[in-house]
DNA sequence: ACAAAAGTGTTCCTAATACACCCATGA
DNA sequence: TCATGGGTGTATTAGGAACACTTTTGT
């Protein structure tokens, strides 16, 4: 290890992929820069991480400060620090994915001039996007999808209470794959994860049972896979 | 985001945690600090990424400093950025994981004054580390365990050629668990990842027959567990 | 009464587990 | 000939997948 201030180090910044579910579809939250570089193109939301702040407080405070969205659940992702990310010079940013609930967030402008715009994109119908965020986004998607295999994080995008027709819906756009109800439903109260409520939603139809997650079983649920596969 | 040089930043490093499995023993590659802080303490080695290297190479290089150490398996583990984590200032470190086959390597000091001493050091049997680098190859511990089971690293830490022995024995080293032989075999026969030589090894009782790993079958056999679980 | 989504069980099949003995070699 | 690790098959069990009809409500 050299000295601390011997060389020119590289910028740091911290980028946040933010997921939802909107009407059946996967979105992602994403700025339309207003400046060079990659003026008016589309980028996930971020910024440079402060001397004495911690990357994922550098990621949510920029996620505040551009789109006002606050409360996401939030996970780091990978590190992109090839030179030439960003022609402006070196930049390392340490990518973030985030899951909210869209019914509780209004994304918006803050003010901030250098942004034009706030929007939720399709993940499959993405528009130009700058310096290499499309890269950051196809990760973050690969990794949710993995995740929604072996984990509770999909809970993260519902509201408290779902019905078990969400559930498997939220599944099925993200996997991008059907899923036989009855399994479905057996599988769900067999690992514990949920519990009734006494409500119902109401909708021109037959009314639905509400559910909501349980913390503490989910842990033992998603137990580890034994050995290979 | 800011303009590049606006604000004091942070310094990048990268780290690197190298496993091997010695005499059927998981084992970690440390060095021994020469210098304050933390003079005498055990860390992975790393360092200063510089403005032109992809933090990757970074790693590399510094393991290649160090000690000596070259031709690893690599794969960016997680970034450790809490303020204070570096007492000398604001250090941001990029972690990888690095897998070798102990028989074609020879760690040795390379003549880097600031280090004491390069040695293998038993997973179970740390010694005092530096910074916050047992939380590091904690981390990179976790994850090689769970990578075990879903892909085919495990291959990396082998020789070209090994036994179903060698095989079933790095998987209990590593998981800590002990495996049924026959259906260990099975298994192994039926992903059809591995394939017979025409080589046996000798040694004081029944030789055993050598295998080769076939990396084109092992990414359709590691096939990914399907919903949930 | 009908349209629409909610809810519910059984059978089949594949994959995981448990388990014990013979074989080939070197000393 | 014996000590040591190498090598092999079967029966049982558990979990995943396929599959269709009845129920409840609003209009």
């Amino acid at each position: 290890m050299g000295k601390l201030t011997d060389y020119k180090q590289p910028s740091v910044a911290a980028d946040i992929v933010v997921f939802t579910i909107m009407n059946r579809r996967l979105n992602v939250l994403l700025i339309q820069r207003g400046k060079e570089p990659f003026a008016g193109f589309w980028c996930v939301p971020g910024g440079f991480v402060q001397i004495d702040e911690a990357p994922e407080d550098a990621a949510l405070r920029e996620l505040k400060e551009e789109t006002g969205v606050t409360d996401v659940y939030l996970e780091q992702l990978y590190t992109f620090g090839k030179p030439g990310r960003d022609p402006r010079g070196r930049v390392i940013s340490i990518s973030y994915f985030a899951l909210v609930d869209s019914t509780k967030i209004k994304p918006k402008l803050t003010g901030d001039e250098q942004i034009k715009k706030v929007e939720w994109f399709d993940v499959n119908e993405l528009p130009q996007m700058g310096f290499d965020h499309k890269d950051i986004v196809s990760y973050a998607l690969k990794r949710l999808r993995y995740k929604l295999e072996y984990s509770a994080v999909g809970f993260e995008l519902l509201p408290e209470k779902f019905t078990l027709t969400d559930l498997q819906s939220l599944y099925e756009t993200i996997l991008n794959e059907s899923v036989d109800k009855r399994n479905f439903r057996k599988k769900v109260m067999a690992m514990g994860i949920v519990e009734k409520t006494r409500e119902k939603r109401k909708g021109s139809h037959r009314p639905a049972m509400l559910y909501m997650f349980r913390q503490q079983k989910a842990s033992s649920a998603f137990k580890k896979v034994k050995f290979e596969r």
